[in-house]
DNA sequence: AGCACGCCGACT
DNA sequence: GTCGGCGTGCTC
């Protein structure tokens, strides 16, 4: 029995903490809550060791051991070990990243009377008044809250609060001086959601918690019928309280006379196998006019038991799309090779591979194809989608495929479901888990093959600490397992593409779409020459209003991707050329015309606002300029807000619908507007990117695309790729149906190589000129890349500290590690923190990431808050 | 990060 | 003399 563990905390600190274990046994990847700092944290154990830490160290025994077994599996603490080098973030941090089950620990705090606070009570009894600076009610507050703990019990705070109706920080106050003594507590409990399930007698699980008392509360408090079964295996939870197994349930089994209601209870009960959700049984019974105390007479007999069971996942609002995806789909040609290749790898070991297949080639049936046949290997499956709620139509296609298989991890889930679905997972009672970011930390046994869907989609980068990537974190975990891993694109980033060309990486290429239905034509209009033609500046040239009108007359579907939400994204004063700008950022706000939350069918309507899409900072619209009080302020930028304005006004026949931030809120918007698109009840929609998104819509033939290469401007290395993708995306919108589709791409730039590649759905020639720049410039995927962001709400601070950080890295320039900077970020300010940033490459990863080792541990030394230096190990953006 | 401790200025 | 604000440094 070893004595001591150390453990990693959820602090921003690269170190372990070392407690006494105290005869307690614990493993590596199982949770531990300790005493931290006057605080209680839950970490994890992440070694089991002799060894007493040395001299001076005060070490302090575990408080409670969570896990009896490891939570963590081995190979998820070894993830979480090279996530944590990798991306320079702290274990601990890491860690607790990789379990959503926060949601089973609730910190609290106590508060019982001090010395001090007894004097005070003892004084105040003897008539004795003291002076204070605090009103009146506080002070009655005080005496009122020291008279309540006047016992000496430790009370949680909820109770004081509740009984004294004293603040936390009246308490606190109080504990500082002296008053009370305030210790940290938490609280364990299980997350998991139970709901009663009414179980024919002889049907008992060993799962489940035998309540039968629930039904009847004279039986609660008189004799009962039954034994009752404190039967709980599943042990991922200790309660540490008593849940020890009572005696087997060896139930009453005279058979008494039931009469007609009471047997009609039992044939519901058998005919639905004998288990039945309560809630349900008793809509069931109030229908066929049966009262609930024959099913309660039938408890009172022992034939029918309440038990507790984990609630049962809901998938809400899932019934829109769900029939489309047949079990037994039929594979092209392209596919059937695509499936092939998965399968070999699978008897590979670690196998990366990448699914280069075209907008509509198919690629959703090959992983549904591949996660059948590892299912049937008696494998699990992990499929990381870029956001489940913008894309219900692959949600319900897995749905459909692996029922009640399937467990979605998004972010729309509650902490309790995230943990419930983990519990799930872990128990191995879902095999197949689709899921968004980090779900590539679930806890799958048997996992045999990780599929990562849209793996260019920058939304699997994790923007704040630790900043994974959650597709190279997927490759790491299939190295790590040993397994194959799939990743799919029609527009690859450049980095899986390289790995591709290099052979690191198999290519599987779909180059064809399913129905040998053909690619959309791209066509390119040259604003410069609209301007010239027509000497306005408008928002739709010509031919795109002429073809639009020509698309709606003959009864098809028009998107129109407008990439700005809002009405107009710059408010500009024409006689000073001041931008007004938010309080907080460095940022234009953008101005919303009527806030309309809810365009499509809502009723919502809010004042006209301007709003900084940063940080959410809202004001009024002013009528004069802030700075000269002019008032002729410009309003420019046209965004998807004032597009569908003036589709309205061009299109009044048109049925036109809007997908933005500011109209898809939740899955359940998306979901309502694409069925209103599928039915056709919309023909012209305009949105954000979101429209880009995998949308299946088959009355779409043609795309119009507004202001997309403002984005090349942008002081970003990926710009072009960015725009690339969302120009290939959202062409693959078009034409999806039985007939042709058609893309019209607004520009400025009608020559520059993104635009030309695109035109010609051209990706392998878009990589080979975009990989040139990358290797000019040494960037991404041609060398390693990590923005070291220095921030502060002192415009000081954050100079002086980037300062410092520069003048250390200059030594690193002689090791091979480009530096540039530091200078201000883009974005100088964001929520009214100061930015600048130093950007780091370097052809070699371990060197960079040993500089940044460095930087860390000099800034440890310095006294640098580390808070104050955010480390983004392969940036997606230096913004 | 979050918290305790300690120094200082403000106010009774 | 007492209170509470905030900067500093530590947490096994």
């Amino acid at each position: 029995m070893s004595q001591f563990c150390d453990v990693a905390l959820p602090v921003p600190m690269d170190q372990s903490f070392t407690y006494a274990l105290r005869g307690a046994e614990v493993e590596v990847g199982a949770r531990v809550l300790v005493p931290f700092g006057g605080q209680k944290l839950m970490g994890v154990v992440v070694a089991v060791h002799e060894n007493a830490p040395g001299e001076g160290i005060d070490v302090k025994p575990v408080e409670r051991v969570m896990d009896e077994e490891a939570l963590l599996s081995d190979e998820l603490m070894d993830l979480g070990r090279w996530v944590a080098g990798y991306y320079c973030a702290p274990l601990g941090e890491v860690l607790r990243g990789m379990m959503p089950l926060m949601a089973e620990v609730r910190r609290q705090f106590t508060y019982r009377i001090g010395e001090q606070g007894r004097k005070v009570l003892y004084e105040a009894a003897r008539g004795s008044s003291r002076r204070s600076r605090l009103s009146v009610e506080e002070q009655n507050q005080e005496y009122a809250v020291l008279n309540y703990l006047e016992a000496g019990d430790a009370v949680k705070l909820a109770t004081v609060r509740s009984a004294t109706g004293a603040r936390k920080a009246l308490l606190d106050a109080m504990a500082r001086k002296k008053w009370l003594v305030r210790e940290a507590v938490a609280e364990v409990r299980d997350a998991r959601r139970l709901e009663k399930i009414a179980v024919l007698v002889g049907d008992t699980s060993a799962e489940s918690r035998v309540v039968g008392d629930e039904l009847d509360p004279e039986l609660a408090a008189g004799e009962r019928a039954h034994p009752v079964i404190q039967q709980d295996s599943v042990s991922e939870i200790q309660d540490g309280e008593s849940q020890r197994p009572a005696a087997g349930a060896s139930a009453s089994r005279r058979l008494p006379k039931l009469n007609e209601n009471q047997l009609a209870v039992m044939a519901e009960l058998a005919g639905a196998g004998g288990r039945v959700v309560l809630r349900d049984l008793r809509e069931r019974l109030v229908r066929n006019g049966i009262s609930e105390s024959s099913l309660q007479s039938l408890v009172k007999r022992g034939l029918v038991v309440i038990e507790e069971q984990a609630e049962a996942f809901h998938l809400s609002g899932l019934g829109a799309f769900g029939k489309k995806f047949a079990h037994e789909h039929s594979l092209n040609e392209a596919q059937t090779e695509a499936l092939a290749s998965i399968m070999a790898a699978m008897a590979k070991g670690f196998h990366p591979m990448l699914l280069y297949g075209v907008t509509g080639s198919g690629k959703t049936a090959v992983y549904v194809a591949a996660m059948q046949r590892a299912l049937a290997m008696g494998k699990s499956v992990l499929l990381l989608v870029p956001e489940i709620g913008l894309t219900p139509a692959m949600a319900s296609t897995m749905v459909a495929a692996f029922g009640s298989e399937v467990a979605l991890l998004h972010s729309q889930l509650t902490p309790d479901e995230r943990a419930e679905q983990w519990h799930r997972i872990r128990r191995g009672e879902a095999r197949v888990v689709v899921g968004t970011r980090s779900a590539v930390y679930a806890p799958m046994p048997e996992l045999g093959l990780i599929l990562v869907d849209e793996e260019h989609d920058s939304s699997y980068k994790q923007e704040e600490t630790p900043r994974y990537h959650g597709r190279d974190v997927a490759v790491m975990r299939a190295k790590l397992r040993g397994i194959p891993v799939v990743l799919g694109s029609a527009t690859p980033s450049l980095e899986s593409w390289n790995n591709a060309e290099r052979g690191r990486y198999e290519r599987v290429e779909m180059r064809q779409r399913v129905g040998g239905r053909p690619l959309p034509t791209v066509e390119m209009i040259d604003m410069r020459e609209e301007f010239r033609e027509t000497g306005k500046e408008q928002m739709f040239s010509q031919k795109l209003i002429a073809e639009t009108q020509k698309t709606l007359d003959r009864g098809e579907q028009v998107i129109i991707l407008l990439n700005r939400r809002g009405y107009s994204f710059v408010v500009m004063c024409r006689k000073c050329g001041e931008k007004i700008e938010c309080e907080n950022c460095a940022i234009s706000m953008t101005y919303h015309k009527h806030g309309d939350e809810d365009s499509n069918g809502g009723e919502a309507r809010v004042g006209e606002r301007l709003e900084c899409h940063y940080c959410g900072f809202k004001r009024g619209v002013p009528s004069h300029c802030p700075k000269c009080e002019s008032d002729h302020l410009y309003y420019m930028g046209a965004g998807s807000q004032q597009g569908e304005e003036k589709l309205q006004e061009l299109f009044p026949g048109a049925r036109i619908g809007r997908m933005d931030r500011d109209t898809v809120r939740t899955r359940g918007d998306m979901e309502r507007l694409l069925s209103r698109l599928h039915s056709g009840e919309i023909n012209l929609l305009v949105g954000t990117q979101m429209i880009a998104k995998g949308h299946d819509i088959h009355g779409v033939t043609l795309v119009g695309v507004v202001g997309a290469d403002f984005a090349l401007g942008l002081p970003d290395f990926r710009a072009a790729e960015r725009v690339f993708q969302l120009l290939a995306q959202v062409s693959g919108r078009a034409g999806r149906g039985e007939l042709k589709g058609r893309v019209l791409v607004q520009t400025y730039q009608p020559d520059h190589y993104v635009n030309e590649f695109a035109r010609e759905h051209d990706y392998t020639g878009f990589a080979a000129r975009e990989m040139y720049f990358r290797r000019q410039m040494k960037y991404p995927p041609l060398a390693a890349l990590a923005n070291v962001v220095i921030q502060s709400e002192q415009l000081e601070e954050a100079l002086d500290i980037a300062a410092r950080l520069g003048k250390f890295l200059l030594p690193a320039k002689q090791e091979g590690v480009r530096v540039l900077g530091p200078a201000a970020a883009p974005l100088s300010r964001v929520k009214r923190i100061y930015r600048f940033h130093l950007v780091l490459k370097s052809e070699r990863r371990d060197t960079l990431q040993r500089v940044l080792k460095q930087m860390l541990a000099w800034m440890d030394r310095e006294g640098i808050a580390r808070r104050s230096v955010v480390v983004d190990v392969d940036a997606l953006h230096l913004m």
